[in-house]
DNA sequence: TTGTGTTTTATTGCCTCC
DNA sequence: GGAGGCAATAAAACACAA
């Protein structure tokens, strides 16, 4: 096995007066080392977080090892010297130590020098083995810590998570409303498309019979006035100030437009009393309800 | 009793602060 | 530069099942 260098009384700053080097089997040969070893009270000072070891309701059985007698450190008692100084085993603390120090801990984590040497003397060990205690127990703090927030975390992400599903459940059930509802209005569209298409044929075949009625009565009249003034060679065209001259497109156009179709229709309804339908359609279900559609 | 996993104690090396 | 803190790590101590 190999030698370990074990230091304990002061840390990197160490008093060599209180430089042991320690170990033991266990607890209870130090336990019983601790019981032999002279008692002596020592003052506790004002120190924060400063807790009685005898408060904790174990007997301070340390006694003061480290911080005894100075006679004792100065000439150094050979038993602890050869029971501390068995290598590589590490002392466990006893559970009253550990309660005080968890006490300790619990009123504040960070170990000021004053308290780091006031808890040495009230637990009988040395300030370098309450400094690692401390920091050990500050990396468990630190774990548990962060076993904590993860959980947090979790629990907050499953939260959101399930949130988000349904949010996605409900969006893909609208998207479906919204499409049902859409089909339904392409199939109107595409009724409404026919409708057009059939009105502008309808009408387009009206207009068509009043220019040829119009021609033809523009055509006798000047056939009249020719006659009376011997000119013919003044020909006059149709009248299509009604219509646009830009062709098919423009007519499509305006076709669309209810006033046009409307003033079309009334005309050709004038022209045509006999009808009693409009475009083919019952006159209930004229272009004025269409474009109320 | 022994193998194995977990917890606790202690060291080392690096970093920051004064 | 010394003191102290922290992360990483080693190793002893402990718990427990087979």
């Amino acid at each position: 096995m190999a030698v370990r260098r074990v230091v304990y009384g002061g840390g990197d700053s160490l008093d060599p007066t209180q430089k042991l080097k320690i170990s033991s089997h266990d607890q209870q040969p130090l336990d019983s080392v601790f019981a032999s070893a002279p008692s002596k009270p020592f003052l506790v000072s004002g120190s924060r977080a400063m807790l009685s070891f005898g408060s904790v309701g174990g007997a301070n059985r340390s006694g003061n090892l480290f911080f005894s007698s100075s006679d004792q450190e100065e000439s150094g008692d050979e038993y602890l010297e050869e029971y501390f100084s068995q290598p590589g085993k590490k002392r466990r603390l006893s559970a009253d130590q550990i309660q005080f120090l968890e006490k300790s801990f619990e009123a504040e984590n960070k170990l000021e020098p004053e308290r780091k040497i006031q808890l040495a003397k009230e637990l009988g060990l040395p300030p370098r083995q309450i400094a690692i205690w401390f920091q050990n127990r500050r990396a468990r703090w630190k774990t548990r810590q962060l076993e904590t927030d993860y959980d947090t975390l979790h629990a907050s992400y499953m939260s959101l998570k399930t949130n988000y599903d349904n949010l996605l459940k409900e969006n893909e059930k609208l998207k479906a409303e919204v499409l049902r509802l859409k089909d339904n209005g392409l199939a109107r569209d595409t009724d409404k498309a026919l409708f057009q298409e059939m009105l502008k044929e309808t009408i387009a075949d009206m207009i068509s019979q009043d220019e040829e009625s119009k021609v033809s009565a523009v055509a006798f009249k000047n056939e009249d006035q020719s006659l009376e003034s011997g000119d013919s060679s003044h020909v006059v065209e149709p009248d299509r100030s009604d219509l646009s001259q830009n062709g098919e497109d423009d007519l499509n156009e305006e076709l669309l437009q209810p006033d046009y179709m409307f003033h079309k229709i009334e005309d050709a309804h004038r022209h045509h009393p006999a009808s009693s339908f409009y475009c083919g359609f019952p006159a209930e279900d004229h272009i004025f309800s269409f474009w109320s559609y």
